[in-house]
DNA sequence: TCAAAAAATGCAATCGATTGCGAAAATGAT
DNA sequence: ATCATTTTCGCAATCGATTGCATTTTTTGA
């Protein structure tokens, strides 16, 4: 009863070798069945369980996944957004599924090192990125040379880094037409069109007001992506709006959430006077007041995606990108 | 330029042993300062990072804290639950400020050998769990031969293992106070008392309502931690008591959302008919309609609280558990 | 019954860094 | 210039497991 420590301690007392002790876990076909299942029992009845480190050490992998989240200069957002987070669960089960473990690491690039930092310590067999934030470039420029990333983002021709996201102009289209059918002509787009993601959106939604003839009915008020932030920017402007939107279009559920809040404190009803859809489709839409409609990314998809592409990727594969299709889920705000 | 990969080839690179090369790159006082500076620019030219986990496996710390969180029979829930995210994105914080990586691992408890596992495979130096669930015996069990480890959870006398949680018996008062204060005398308490949180919190609702004589007046409804699975429970409830509660104490945020939403689909205003309290004081509080009343948990001094108990731990300390201070924060739902 | 083939196990190098100890070099004192 | 100190550095063991190769044991076949 015991501790055993270390293999040769099991060894020792199996009255074999390390060699054998090793072979005998991982039922190598070299071993006897007999002393296989001898070293076995006695591994279970002690607890025996190897050292990973210097299992890893030996065989150069070390069966965890490094997941980065690139803070950029907003500070204290990502970690506690709800879309990072869900992406994150989905990652979890994902990478634990296939026998990962799940590194996580906040980052506030400062120099633009960051990466190289976490890719040469040797800790995780690859790493996924959530978000590109304002390092698109640092990313490209890894990624010339660091095989075994996956990022989480928009896609553009000439892109040089792996990503997985949804088609986003293609959201935003789908948003606008939603509205437009909804009979909204004046609308607003929430949302900071400095990121990636967030332009595509904008692009799209822009594309379907044209279809309309509607273009010139469009405002963009680049609101944070934190919610606490975003609120003020957002009572403001209902507050200033000359000719009150008829639709809102955030470009995130969190910020669509801080407008559903600011509507009903102006005593706005929704989707009477205003109707309101985000992007993201997550859980927390369904407990908002009025149920939020939203542009859905099946985010449980999309880490399957890129883990999938990852394993692929430190297998030595070249892969693509993924695009993924949104979809509109109509529920009441909208 | 070429890429250095170990010690071994920097150190023929500046004509020295690795035994230098380790000691220059960690400012030994034994290396002259002279050959110090030669070895480190040269390791700075060429993007040297010594290999973790080699320095690991030799030194016999890993450099991480595994964060577990056993989902107990609720599969899918707790990992896009805002309240866990919201903890672990302190905790995130609060360890890489210590220089420590977070390894994440979901845990379906099947045998009760998850913690031994985890615990067995070297892979951290210490470990954090999130929520007991229903593992406080396996917990209590660990805790005798394992120190470093902390949980977040309900306190209780003859507890073995260390825990960081809130006063759950003085918060539901709080709570309670606070509707008796509002003028509420039927009032139901929703959370499954199954979970030692909830079921502190009930009994210091239990002990307000007693003394203001309304004992009698409390309702019970075992709601479902989930948001998803709790709500149909509540609209049930809500459709078929004889009496309508005044007031509603939820056992958790996520759970007065959903009271929330289903107080909203049956037309009756909060807090006008109705008044709603919830619990943890979840920043996701801010955005609801309307804003929800809760008793706050400082979940930010509670990660701080758990990764300063681990790291006592670890350096062989033996510490008492932390019980942190409930703050009723009143907004608009009650 | 004995050599040859097959199966099971032992031996020892290896992964990449850390560190105690001893040797060599530099410094200082006389 | 000589010897005792102090500095600086190299040597080699070590962490705990994996794995190619050598060796021993067992089985097979003639």
């Amino acid at each position: 009863m015991s501790q055993i420590k270390t293999m040769k301690e099991l060894a020792d007392l199996a009255g074999v070798t390390t060699g054998t002790v090793s072979r005998a876990l991982s039922d190598s076909p070299l071993i006897s069945p007999k002393t296989r299942e001898r070293v076995q029992a006695l591994a279970r009845e002690h607890g025996f369980r190897p050292n990973l480190l210097a299992r890893n050490l030996r065989t150069q992998r070390t069966g965890a996944i490094g997941v980065l989240i690139p803070l950029g200069h907003e500070k204290g957002q990502h970690i506690s957004d709800p879309f990072f987070i869900t992406l994150l669960g989905f990652l979890a089960d994902e990478l634990t599924e296939r026998g990962y473990d799940l590194l996580l690491s906040r980052v506030i690039p400062e120099d633009d090192s960051w990466l190289d930092q976490h890719i040469g310590s040797g800790k995780t067999d690859g790493i996924l990125v959530i978000g590109q934030s304002d390092q698109s470039a640092t990313l490209d420029d890894v990624a010339a040379r660091y095989r075994p990333m996956v990022v989480w983002g928009g896609h553009t021709d000439g892109q040089a880094h792996c990503t997985v996201g949804s088609d986003n102009v293609r959201g935003g289209e789908l948003a606008a037409q939603h509205l437009i059918a909804r009979g909204c002509e004046r609308i607003a787009f929430f949302g900071d069109p400095h990121a990636l993601e967030i332009a595509q959106r904008l692009e799209g939604c822009q594309r379907a007001l044209a279809q309309a003839e509607l273009s010139d009915k469009l405002t963009v008020l680049p609101a944070h992506l934190v919610a606490e932030a975003a609120h003020p920017d957002i009572a403001g402007f209902l507050g200033s709006a000359r000719e009150r939107p008829q639709g809102i279009f955030a470009a995130s559920d969190v910020i669509a959430m801080s407008a559903l809040r600011a509507l009903s404190e102006y005593g706005l009803a929704v989707p009477g006077d205003v109707k309101v859809i985000g992007y993201d489709g997550l859980a927390i839409g369904e407990q908002t007041v009025p149920r939020l409609t939203s542009v859905s990314q099946d985010l449980r998809a999309g880490a399957a995606a890129m883990v999938d592409l990852l394993l692929r990727r430190i297998a030595g594969e070249d892969t693509g990108s993924v695009i993924l299709e949104p979809e509109l889920i109509v529920r009441m705000s909208a």
